[in-house]
Parts: C-alpha cells; structure tokens; sequence
RNA sequence: GGUCCCGUGGUAGAGUGGCUAUACAGAGCUCUGCAAAAGCUCGUACAUCGGUUCAAAUCCGGUCGGGACCUCCA
C-alpha cells in the first residue's frame, strides 16, 4: 500500500489508481528557453522518483506525462528576431515568428532532455508533448468555457470570470488565496490586457505584433493570438490521459495560480469535479542556505556543476537524502559527502555480486525480502527517501558481503537491482577489470619486491612514483592492489 | 500588508511526548613496516524565553532568525 501527501486534503492519503490499467500521472514541465538549472533537477526528480516507485514499489504501469511549454512571454521574447540568446545550432533566424520558436524550443527541449538523463530521469518513459502541438484542444476547451458561461471575451483576449465560477463552484482547493488581501500595487496593471477583475486570469491572449499567432474563430468573433499560461496543462492532460487521472504533480510555486486556474479551468469546461485524484508539489531548494538567484551569484546550471568536475548523479542522491516536501540545501559539501556515501554503495553492490557468482535468486528469495521490505516501506510512505536510504546503510551494515551464502548475495543483488530502478544511484555490474598499464606493473612489483625486502624507504619512493603516474597502490596480505588516484 | 512553513550534533538530514536515525567529516582501537582500505567503538544535538505534563527537542504561547506563496519563477 502506498501512501502519498495529496494538496487537496492536506494529508497523507492510501493511494490507488482510479483505473486498472496503470497510474495516469501528470507533471508540470519545463518551459523551455535555457538551460537547466539545479533546481529544475529537483523539481523533476521528484516526479521521477515517484514514478518509479509507484511503478518498482507499487506494481503499476505507469503512463506519465510531462509537458513542454514551447510558448510563453519567454520563449516569445528570446526567440524574437535579434535576440541576444539566439544561437547559431538553432539554425538562421525567419520571418515567420512561429517558426523561429519551433527552432528556439526545439533546441532548449533537447537539451533539457539530455540534463535530465544525466540525472536519472526517466526520459525515455515521459511522454513530452509540446503545448503548441495542442492549440486545437485548447480551444475547444475555451470555447466550452465560455459556453457554460465561465468566460468572456475583452479587446481581443478571452478570460476566465473566476467570480461567475466562485459563485457555483469552490474556488482555492488547492490554494485558499485570499483576494481581499492581494500585495498592493503588484497584482494590478500586471499586464497590458484589459479584464474585468484582477483575480481572472486570461485564457487567450490577443494577437501582438512580431509574435506567433493562431487563427482562432469564437462566438462570432475572430480572435488571432496565442494560448494562456494555464489553458495548456488542462488541454493535455485531458486529450492524453483523460479525466480525472490520477496524480498531477509540480513545485509549490505552481500551486497558485497556475493549479488551482487549471483544475478551475477543467471544471469549468470538462464538466469533471476532479482533474487530478491526487496533487502533489515538492518544494524549492536553497544553494548554502540561500535561495538560488543569479544576483546572489549562487545560481548553477547542471553544466556548471559538471564544469566543477562534479557528477550529476551525486548530486541526484544528495537530494533524495532529503524529503521532497522540505526545502534542500544543496551545499559543495554535500555533493562531495554524497559521492562518498554513494561509492560506499557500488562498491557493496561489487562484493555481493562477486560473493553471488553465477547464482540466481529472486528478492523474494532470501535475504533481499528483508531489504525489499525495509527500503520499500520506507518510500511507500509519501516517498520517504531518506529513511529509504538509512534503511539501505542499516541493511548494508547488517549484511556484510563475507557473511553472505551465495544464495542470499544473489537474492540481495536482485533486491538491489529492483530498487537501484527507483534510486539510479549505482550500476548493477561486475565490478570493472582494472586495466593497469603494462610500466606501472612493473613499478608495482618492483615496490612489492622492496618492501618483501623491507626495504622501506625505496618502498615508499616507488609508492610516490606510482602516485605521481596517477595510481595508489594498496598492500593486502598476500598482494597488492591497484587503483586509480581520484 | 495577508497567509503559511521551518530553526536538530562540524556538515547534510530523518524522526518521535519517555527509547539508535542515516550519511559525510572527526576521534580512538584492531589490522598494518608506514600508509591506504576494511572492521569495531565514540561524541551524548535538537534557536531562545515562558507554559502544559510524572515526562518535551517532540504539545501551546511569546521572541529572535531563515524561507515560501500572494507577481514570471522549479
């Protein structure tokens, strides 16, 4: 039985897929006009890992979805002839605005994409639609909008009448937003269209200048222009997955307005009360304890980590040492203590393959159910993985390789290959063959023969010299080891 | 201005009204020519001031500090 925090009731609730075909799962994705930054990775770690686990943990197939807002005030702006972030692999730029998106958004996307596969994201089991592939469906769902009387049309814009809504249905499910209490002086004047009050939000936005545009046709009018934030994220989660589907998931800066404007927006057209069954928003991370901004100079993209010489991996199991519902503090420390902790745990994985040989056992088999059970139950619980992982450490400590039957290794390495497909922290592998050139071999047992010879002060020099050719010679009993110098 | 969250050992980070988190770092021991690796052991943490309670770091209130949303934001 798994268990997840759900934003509609506020609590922790049993989770089962409304259907019997699998877990429907919607992620609010990225908007796609940079680079990821490091918050972005946790931002879309957390549906992963979900995912997998309702998948490993669970036993669900699991259809997940994860947008790509390819149309925005961003992507508009920086995709716009002689923008500074244009980029010459994204091909010449047109006169045709649209055109000069698709090539913007298009470069961005396969980008984000290759990040988020050095994170152990899931990418090649995401369905990625692109909001400008469903403008059909968005406005059919605005026109339905405006039939139930939920809408109206304003100098060439339509918007959402959240007070017509309000009066019949609830309004701030998600969010109890408190209108009487808006920051003064920000909210109003937030834009340039004209609407009746300042808590509608636009649904379609009327035709500019020098921007992409779609025919629209609607109640007699014709309405050239582009879709609103939020119309996107209610249109496809309706034509892909249908409603309601089960989780709908995203950070808690979406919280409000862009979820509770979706779900009102599905409602309002859809005729449905629930989009989503389950909500779920996972929170912000701060970079040594601030929040990341590029004015605090702490702000990184993932290929600003890897520049650091810094593994995306290590930072992806940095994160799930913490909660998603907590705020992380990803600190340099932390990676490094994290690249540690997770050697820590290939190198187990190694030694109970090793001791494993060519037995096979199921988890359920041996020893691996007590870490199936141990590991699992842990992210079973709101997807729990830090007690997962302290879980793993105890089970590592308790299960010392050299007191492993072969029979209980192999079951173990089943155990872990089961939940490395929730974690993507280790390989499941043989350790690697180390490949020792043929000169430091001979430098090797030269010291070996030194230090056989207590010879010790040659045996040290040889030691060094090793070092300084890149390899740390390690003294066993009976011989010695090899291996690369970090 | 409104609403809300958090403050745990050197660091990251769980948890619970009375009992071990876990990881990294550190100390000691075993092993070892030395070192590394490995194994064992250890530190006795819970912002602050009051209150409730037989018992609070865990509940309540004040204070201080950090943060979130209300506005594009992951």
């Amino acid at each position: 039985m798994i268990r997840l925090y759900n934003t509609l009731t506020k609590s922790v609730d049993p989770f089962e897929p409304l259907r019997d075909d699998g877990v429907r799962m919607y992620s609010c994705g990225p908007t796609v006009y940079d680079v990821a930054h490091i918050g972005n990775m946790r931002a879309f770690l957390f549906p992963d890992v979900l995912q997998r686990t309702l998948r490993v943990i669970g036993g669900y197939p699991v259809h997940w979805v994860m947008n790509i807002t390819d149309i925005d005030d961003k992507t508009i702006r920086d995709s716009a002839v002689g923008s500074p972030r244009w980029r010459s692999e994204m091909g010449e730029q047109t006169t045709d605005p649209l055109e000069n998106l698709r090539r913007f958004t298009s470069f961005f996307t396969q980008e984000f994409l290759a990040d988020l596969r050095t994170f152990g994201i899931d990418v090649e089991r995401v369905v990625n639609p692109l909001a400008t592939d469903y403008i059909a469906q968005m406005q059919d769902l605005i026109h339905d909008i405006l039939v139930a009387g939920y809408g109206y049309i304003s100098d060439g814009s339509v918007y959402f009448n959240v007070a017509a809504y309000s009066a019949k249905h609830a309004y701030g499910r998600l969010f109890a937003i408190d209108t009487q209490n808006f920051r003064e002086g920000v909210r109003i004047d937030a834009d340039e269209y004209d609407r009746e009050s300042v808590s509608d939000f636009v649904l379609w936005k009327g035709r500019k200048e020098g921007e992409p545009a779609w025919d629209f046709a609607i109640d007699g009018h014709q309405l050239p222009g582009r879709p609103g934030w939020h119309i996107e994220c209610s249109a496809m989660s309706q034509e892909i997955l249908g409603l309601p589907f089960d989780i709908h998931t995203g950070g808690v800066d979406l919280r409000f307005p862009h979820h509770e404007d979706e779900l009102a927006q599905c409602t309002a057209g859809y005729h449905v009360h629930e989009q989503a069954a389950f909500w779920m928003h996972n929170e912000f991370l701060e970079v040594e304890g601030k929040k990341m901004s590029k004015s605090l100079g702490n702000f990184y993209t993932m290929r600003d980590l890897v520049n650091r010489g810094i593994q995306p991996i290590d930072v992806r199991f940095a994160m799930l040492q913490a909660h998603y519902r907590a705020v992380f503090n990803f600190t340099f420390d932390g990676v490094a203590a994290a690249r540690t902790a997770r050697a820590k745990v290939q190198d187990y994985v190694y030694d109970v393959i090793a001791v494993a040989g060519n037995h096979h056992a199921a988890a359920d088999d041996g020893a691996g159910q007590r870490l199936m059970d141990s590991v699992g139950q842990a992210l079973a619980d709101d997807i729990h993985t830090p007690r997962a992982l302290a879980a793993l450490f105890v089970f590592i400590s308790d299960h010392a390789p050299r007191t492993l039957t072969p029979h209980d290794a192999a079951s173990i390495v089943d155990a872990l290959r089961r939940l490395n497909d929730v974690f993507v922290i280790v390989a499941i592998e043989p350790r690697p063959e180390q490949i020792v050139p043929d000169d430091i071999r001979v430098l090797a047992d030269e010291r070996w023969a030194a230090r056989a010879a207590k010879n010790w002060a040659e045996s040290d020099r040889l030691r060094d010299v090793l070092v300084s050719c890149g390899w740390t010679m390690k003294d066993g009993k009976d011989t010695y080891t090899l291996e690369p110098v970090d």
